[in-house]
DNA sequence: AATGAATGAGGTTTCATTCAT
DNA sequence: TATGAATGAAACCTCATTCAT
């Protein structure tokens, strides 16, 4: 009856907590129906862990590690905005296919309010805005971009849309939109050339170097 | 001690509701605190609305009603996309300066799963993802947009960046997020243009159509 | 739509409270369910009444005074017991079939409990105990009935019968029971006559008259 | 502060259950009182029963079953009907005296009105109904009781007298009431004698084999 | 004087948390 | 150490009562 507790069992716990608050939320998801089905008692959770609030915060960590290891592995080969836009698209649909409520998981903490949302946003989003901001500015003073842009503006542009596609593939309420604008679930091919057809002429036009202009 | 009930105060509580529900969610909130924060009794509440959730929907409905008559008023004069993309933005940076609850009430049903999800999306989004794909194909067949893009798609895209920018301005995760991209709160005019060109070049530039290509 | 009250009213008001509270209790019925059967505002209740105890309190009497009037008819040509025995059970199957919510109300006060309980039944039941005993004592000196009696215990049989029997006339409970005994309601005659030739037997029936005995 | 649940105290918090709902009514008590008054939380009332009105059933159930057990003894020796009218007093009288709630919570549920009464009533009474009706049936047409009668209508007088006794011994109303028919609290065995004679009489005296007749 | 909307105490029920085993 | 029954604060909701109109 006694079972021996061991890592795996963590990760277990963590991926059905994950599982239910993406679903429920902090408030509606309850802890017993977690123990109930990560296979534990609610006794193992309050020793782990102090109280709801303090487990929440632990599941969502532990999806923002996966989703941040898979920046990661992405951004480490450094390379140019759009040569790795189309790297980042399939690795989002990859890892949406796989772990999607790890994405709703990140979208709930979206939903939170107040200082704890602020140091979250910092803690989570600083990692690549710099990156974006620092990929576009190199990008744009290069040449290989457009000038007539704000770096920082536009990075949060970009990173706004591979959000929003995140969403469209895992969270009900997105899929449903997503599919009323395609008539359907699109292919992730079709997606991702049309999403960096609409990237790479967002960054690259330049109307300054069209001869007439409006 | 007992005070006259009044379309204003329904107003009253409707707004309340979506103060409190937009922050803490249906289950977070409390019946009895948004009572209290709108100066009626619960009684009130259980007169006019059967049940918390019933009452939520009020809240949500009252919210994309105000919403929906936004979008109403920017689309009545049809246009071409581009042209009033301009008017869009800066209407949903009012409407976000003047009642940001109702922005974070949406997001909040946004994650909201199962079926429900599935209905809202289809209520919510209906109007405006078939208003902006006819727009965006018509413009491409037109000539005014360029012809390389799937229109359905470029929409969504399209409708994606609003949200997001929405969402920046009332959600406080997403705010902190801007600003962190921002370094600060950019000024409205700053990024209606930045959107703009954003928008613009992705809309109008069209590879195949400039001489050399990669 | 300010409606002028009158006695009309108020014996309408008693009415339905006599119906609800004999269905639901004191408990499980609700002032304004009675207001609005009885065509009343239920500030006319409060204007009447002190309280909905105080209410039910006068339904109850308003239940007695029939029932007691019902006696009193029936006991005022003073005569011995059997004989009247025939014109009570008729009187109580007509007045059942007539008022039979007045029998229920009378069937919740006997779950009242503690000192109210006591005076009730002082006030209720005292007339018809005295009577009857005092018919059985007499008769039984005269010879009309056995000697071999306590004329206070035959008197609460006899009353207990009679009791149950409005009951089963009324309460659903006891209504199905007699239903049971009985394979569906018998006929008023059939009861009358069946109750009579117990009644009798058990009051004039002196084994040591008899010859032999056991 | 924790205190193991065991049978005992399921036992306990069934006869809390049933002494607070004799008196108040399901309607009328109220949970937290009785998980109060049986030493336990409400938690467990909602751990072991859906709801009140489940407790409720649960209570009435636990209280029929000891009434039962008791008929079930009384009337495992088949005798005759007169025989084990004695045996059944007594019975009633000492049941009633280390149960008197439980006869209480019978009574509450004769209250009941529409469907469930019906139910009710055809679950409880069926076995007594019928047992007695054969008895006397039988009785009857052995010559040991009389022939004149209506078997199924005297089996239900001869049950009604049974139940008024048992009421008179444990609800306070009738409690007084039969105190003020006998000026006091009668003896157990002078109960016993009277009601025997009572019934002996009803039950073997038939006019039609007495010589001289009205 | 009658109305019925508003009040808010109190009832039912849930569930985060504790702790005896 | 793991368990899950017990706890009880707090949430939802009802309805007796009040009182402005």
């Amino acid at each position: 009856m006694l079972k021996k507790f061991s890592p795996e069992k963590l990760e277990d716990i963590l991926e059905t907590g994950i599982e239910i608050f993406a679903d429920k939320g902090l408030h509606g998801a309850g802890m017993a129906s977690i123990a109930q089905q990560a296979g534990v008692s609610v006794g193992v959770l309050y020793k782990y862990y102090a109280n709801k609030e303090d487990f929440f915060r632990a599941c969502l960590h532990h999806s923002l590690n996966s989703l941040e290891s898979l920046l990661q592995e992405v951004t480490s080969r450094e390379d140019k905005l759009l040569n790795y836009s189309r790297q980042l698209i399939r690795a989002l649909q990859s890892f949406s296919a796989r772990h999607p409520s790890h994405i709703r998981m990140y979208h709930q903490i979206t939903a939170s309010s107040g200082e704890p949302a602020r140091q979250l946003a910092a803690e989570i989003e600083g990692l690549s805005s710099r990156l974006y901001t620092r990929l576009i500015a190199d990008g744009s003073s290069s040449g290989a971009l457009r000038r007539d842009i704000d770096p920082a503006l536009f990075a949060f542009f970009f990173d706004n849309l591979l959000m929003m596609l995140q969403f469209s593939y895992c969270c009900d309420y997105y899929k449903a939109r997503m599919e009323l604008y395609c008539g359907g679930m699109p292919e992730d091919s079709l997606v991702e050339e049309q999403l960096l057809r609409f990237l790479e002429s967002a960054f690259t036009f330049d109307r300054s170097l069209v001869p007439h202009g409006d």
